[in-house]
DNA sequence: CAGACTTAG
DNA sequence: TATTCTAAGTCTG
């Protein structure tokens, strides 16, 4: 490349898309290999929510009924998945490397099995860098301090596969980046090596496969991974058109259930049953992109009069517009690592009596405050009374080992929801609300991090729980649920070292003389282990750290796995 | 601003 | 038939 003319400005993005396989279940393969060769599903309630894929060469699909499941693969191994918090950990694990392996910050988690990296600095800058003379023979530099970070990589050709499939650069182009066609190809290319890097680091490193997709928009890399499942790395490089105009319209992220309704039924002329709007969502067949945008008239205009209307946000014709001409217009958000709500909730057969939704209140209660503590903390250790920055290795020195929690970000809002259990056969009329909510401030008592967590959520169920819900339900009895749900939103990040003193003064008068009702917690143990968990690997120091008594035995009674596992790693944090 | 709705996995 | 357990964002009164 030495010597030839650039084009040095570019005005597209390169961004890389991953999608674990089969995530939920790679998570508990890798606590449990025996379970790799067999068919599994994870199950929560009664549904098998998703399987792996030796099990779904029996035709088993996500969310079938476990009755079902076993009727089509009687030798289904199924693992319980109630309790996210395997999931969340190994998300979060995998989403930490691939951030640290870029250059910029942007690394956006979509749940808990997909991550977009916008990778343009790192690829510009290789690209500035490429040794044309020897194409063969490329190395992709990792650090910009470090010459010898990074990877050998062979430059005459994309890694992995392409979308069209058949797709040959053009001759002449191979070593010319003099337009804007070409920079964006070669940007495209080193996109595909760096991925092909990180794929194989995530699976040499962390035991996780995925599928990745490489292309100049969020839009265009997720859908592109599609095209080779699962461990499979697609870069769409020609033929944006004919690509998205091959997808059903409901596949396009960002036109979901309502939207793709209305365009069928404004397209079609006919209204389409909601169920089978949901199969046509998942399959191959039903109204395409294509469909609607070569349909009569169709145009920003028209799908603004289609679209507009209560629920659906401003301008939103222009906007699916756009995604129905490939064009996304969204950056890779800033990696983050406080989220911005918690919620824990529970769904029920017909949860009906007042005793019922105290102790399910409590229980709910009791994560809530834990998941705070695991997401919202992090751990610092002191030295002789000062603050210093925690060692990678436990030390065996007693007097350096004070270890202790620090908030790092506080919730302002508490709210609570329910959803009331419809009886058989009745539909819900459409001015009823399928989910109900109330909220109030957060006390600033749950903040206070001597208490343990058990005694937090009994205050937490008395004093503002409770309240919310004989908001929710004034009579004290009739109501049949299906589903509770408790939050805290509006998570506002902290100076640590500025916000302490204002914690410490908000608990003085929080949480001192309140004269709580007689609730005092749980009345029986039978939920204590509802969600069995089934890894190991646990930090008691810090679990005792979480819930502020050391071992939890003395009160919950024996094996506490899925309580254990409800801590997330808090070296994890931010520095 | 509180509460409901839409989208996402 | 629409299920589980979430998280983020937008609209309406």
């Amino acid at each position: 490349m030495n010597g030839v003319k650039r084009v040095t400005k570019r005005t597209d993005r390169i961004v890389i898309h991953f999608d674990y396989d089969a995530f939920y279940a790679a998570v508990a393969e890798k606590a449990n290999p025996a379970l790799k060769s067999l068919p599994l599903g994870i199950y929560q309630k009664h549904v098998v929510t998703t399987m792996n894929y030796e099990a779904r060469k029996y035709g088993l699909y996500k969310l079938q009924s476990i009755t079902d499941a076993r009727r089509m693969c009687p030798d289904l191994v199924l693992v319980p998945g109630e309790d996210l918090t395997p999931f969340r950990n190994a998300s979060k694990q995998l989403c930490v490397f691939l951030k640290e392996s870029i250059w910029s910050e942007r690394a956006e988690s979509l749940g808990f099995d997909e991550v977009f990296l916008d990778v343009t600095d790192m690829v510009d800058y290789n690209l500035e860098v490429l040794n044309g003379a020897d194409l063969q023979h490329c190395f992709f530099h990792l650090s910009r301090e470090d010459p010898t970070q990074g990877f050998s990589f062979d430059a005459t050709g994309i890694s992995g596969s392409t979308f069209p499939a058949k797709w040959r650069s053009k001759e002449g182009q191979s070593s010319d980046m003099s337009t804007v066609e070409d920079l964006l190809h070669w940007g495209l290319l080193l996109g595909s090596h760096l991925a092909a890097y990180l794929q194989h680091r995530l699976i040499d490193e962390h035991g996780f496969s995925s599928t990745v997709g490489i292309a100049t928009s969020k839009l265009l890399s997720k859908l592109v991974g599609n095209v080779h499942k699962p461990n499979g790395r697609t870069t769409l490089v020609d033929n944006v058109a004919g690509f998205l105009d091959a997808h059903p319209i409901g596949r396009v992220p960002g036109i979901g259930f309502q939207l793709s309704q209305r365009i069928r039924q404004h397209v079609q002329g006919h209204p389409a049953g909601g169920w089978q709007e949901h199969f046509l969502r998942t399959s191959k067949g039903g109204l395409t992109v294509g469909d609607v945008r070569r349909s009569p008239g169709m145009g920003p205009e028209k799908l603004d009069c289609i679209l507009s209307g209560p629920g659906f946000p401003r301008g939103i014709g222009m906007r699916v517009w756009e995604l129905l001409n490939g064009i996304g217009r969204e950056e890779v958000k800033l990696f983050r690592t406080v989220p911005r709500q918690i919620s824990i909730e529970d769904s029920y057969r017909g949860l009906d009596s007042f005793e019922q939704v105290q102790h399910e209140l409590w229980q709910l209660a009791r994560s809530l405050v834990a998941r705070m503590r695991a997401d919202l903390t992090r751990e610092e250790q002191h030295e002789l009374g000062q603050a210093r920055r925690q060692s990678p290795t436990v030390t065996t020195d007693a007097s350096t080992d004070q270890r202790s929690l620090k908030w790092i970000a506080f919730p302002k809002n508490l709210r609570l929801s329910t959803r009331p259990a419809l009886p058989r056969d009745v539909e819900r009329p459409d001015h009823l609300p399928s989910r109900m909510s109330r909220s109030c401030l957060l006390p600033s008592a749950l903040l206070n991090l001597q208490k343990d967590v058990e005694n937090l959520a009994s205050e937490l169920v008395a004093q503002s729980l409770l309240p919310l819900f004989r908001k929710l339900h004034p009579q004290p009895t009739g109501f049949s649920l299906s589903l509770i749900n408790v939050a805290v939103t509006d998570i506002a990040l902290g100076d640590c070292e500025r916000q302490t003193g204002t914690i410490e003064r908000m608990f003085k008068q929080g949480s001192s003389n309140r004269a709580y009702s007689n609730y005092t917690g749980p009345q029986t143990d039978q939920d204590h282990d509802k969600h069995e968990g089934y890894h190991g690997n646990l930090d008691d120091q810090r679990i005792a750290l979480i819930y502020g008594h050391q071992g939890s035995e003395d009160f919950m009674g024996g094996s506490q796995n899925s309580e254990k596992e409800r801590i997330s790693d808090i070296e994890q944090e931010m520095d």
